[in-house]
DNA sequence: AATACTATTGCAAGTAGTTACAATAGTATT
DNA sequence: AATACTATTGTAACTACTTGCAATAGTATT
């Protein structure tokens, strides 16, 4: 199953004109491989067990390129750090301002709201992934 | 007007129990005299001007410290940096992915569907100043 | 299989942002 | 006004991320 995803991705680089090289096929793999968000260099580290003398650079350029390829999303959640994820499932994040708690929320429980709201601006709203902030129920009673 | 939201700002802070310094009121003052986004970089230089001696710390410190007690807004549009901004318009953004045009959407007309969103997950929703990624019109066109 | 083309990489150096810790300076108290 | 308390700052060093450029290696063509 994920192997299958891992696959469907490189051929569609291939097919859109982009090289298949060993250092974006196993970053490809991490982020295939793992489950939930991870940062570059968690990414980085993983990647290099596994392709020797991958270098830093490259990771993040990959990182970048694949995001733009829309073949990983990205998403910064409150860590400061951007974090990446295959787009797998279709979700968005809610996290609590005051305890830090992090929610996944499916994609479309949120179906109709996001369209009511790609209606009124008159944008094809694609970018899944958004982060809300806010506080949780607990963290809002104790004020 | 603008001094007017200074001030309230910086008696907030000591009403909270936070202490007043130069360097606080120098980088808020910045803050409130921008109209609209502006990163780490671009404060540290004028606040610098302002007060000579300041160092990069302490602006990075006093950005953060001042997102947190909510005293500013910050967002990631897409820059790669991240963008500073009072908290005066209520409003977030909307970013085409292709071309990079950038709107500001008026919270309030996005008021019903947060109101909803709130209510369908128990969180309650305060980050104003959310990013949205997407196609513009123009953009959905042209495929 | 060899060649040509050029996208992609690694290297080295640069910029952006963070942290530990000792020195400084706001504020409350006298 | 002087003193004490400690939050906040500057310094220096560090981590995270980016960029320019020459070398490498995928891919298409022969
Ligand atoms: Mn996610
Ligand atoms: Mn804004
Ligand atoms: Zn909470
Ligand atoms: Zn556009």
């Amino acid at each position: 199953m994920t192997a299958n995803l891992l696959e469907t991705c490189m051929k569609e680089l291939r097919l859109r004109g982009f090289r298949l090289t060993p250092q974006r096929m196993v970053v490809l793999r991490v982020l295939h491989e793992a489950h939930g968000h991870l940062t570059p260099i968690e990414i980085c580290e993983r990647a290099q067990e596994m392709l020797p003398g991958l270098t830093e650079p490259t990771v993040y350029r990959t990182l970048n390129f694949l995001h733009e390829q829309r073949l990983a999303l990205a998403a910064h959640v409150g860590s400061g750090q951007l974090v990446y994820e295959t787009g797998e499932r279709d979700h968005h994040h809610l996290v609590c301002r005051k305890c830090g708690a992090t929610h996944e929320i499916p994609h479309d429980l949120l179906e109709a709201l996001f369209s009511q709201f790609q209606h009124k601006t008159g944008y094809q709203i694609d970018g899944m992934h958004v982060t809300f902030f806010g506080l949780c129920p607990g963290c809002q009673d104790h004020q």
